[in-house]
DNA sequence: TCATATTAAATTGTATATAATTTAATTGTA
DNA sequence: TACAATTAAATTATATACAATTTAATATGA
């Protein structure tokens, strides 16, 4: 067997499936002008309302080059605010605001049109969402070890 | 159940889990100068020695606006050639170079050292393979419905 | 034929991503 | 207390991604 063929990997249908799902968003988000990447980081703060920047990144999996310029978008639209911990002046804090959280209710929508376009049926995507976990939760900690 | 929570949603473990995989490539990519994009690329090309962009972006899931500069690089590399097909002036052929067979040997360990970092049984990894198949290409499909 | 439609790449503009480095603040310790 | 080590964000450099537009070539049909 090749291992070096696309329809071998692993790799690639992870790669492919995760850029369309994404896609499948882009034209309901647009409608609240919200990127993929904005959204799911309002996703953190609807529950949480103050995080630092680590914090954030640690549970979307994104670094500080990633979130900095993010994070000043969602502020410049009025979502978030960001502050400076006195406590520690190396933490910024993350908090959501009053326009912020009404932002939730305009999504509230999108997990079930988005649910619609996923081809698979409860129990299959129970077990995607399990294995996919089970990937993410012990490849990250494999990555640490080596830091 | 609050649909509106990270923790809830299918797409995002998709999106960070490839993203976590595809980290995984980048220091073994490194070695022979290749970013997984270009990778996955001349995947194809080893297989198929001649295509156009087109079919090149319908197999990779990119469009030419990620893959026009990324072949030019390809080229720079002495990887491929890319030639205007003379009975269709529109059409940018794609070919491999013998250089590019070679690089196939220097990958050749690739696919096995991944493996390792993917903590999933041979079973629970053929089973989300054919998950994301089958997500992958339906979502596809109905994404190409609505062109 | 010749204007129109279609097609394939390339280009443009915007937004991620991430590795690596820098900056500034805080901690730990000799 | 100094001062090295550590930490958190920000910055820099590079490479995707993709929607939308443009350009050039080809196909189509009145």
């Amino acid at each position: 067997m090749d291992t070096l063929k696309l329809e071998n990997q692993l790799c690639f249908p992870l790669y492919a499936c995760s850029k369309e799902v994404v896609k499948k968003y882009h034209p309901l988000l647009k409608k609240i002008d919200l990127t993929y990447t904005q959204y799911i980081t309002m996703m953190v703060l609807w529950k949480q309302k103050d995080m630092n920047v680590k914090s954030l990144g640690e549970k979307l999996y994104l670094d500080s080059g990633t979130l900095t310029p993010l994070l000043k978008k969602l502020e410049k639209k009025g979502y978030i605010k960001r502050t400076r911990n006195t406590k520690d002046e190396r933490n910024l804090i993350i908090s959501i605001t009053n326009k912020g959280e009404e932002l939730k209710k305009a999504c509230e929508n999108i997990p079930k049109q988005i649910g619609e376009c996923i081809p698979l049926s409860k129990e299959e995507s129970i077990t995607l969402y399990q294995l996919l976990y089970k990937l993410l939760l012990n490849v990250k900690k494999e990555g640490k070890k080596n830091v």
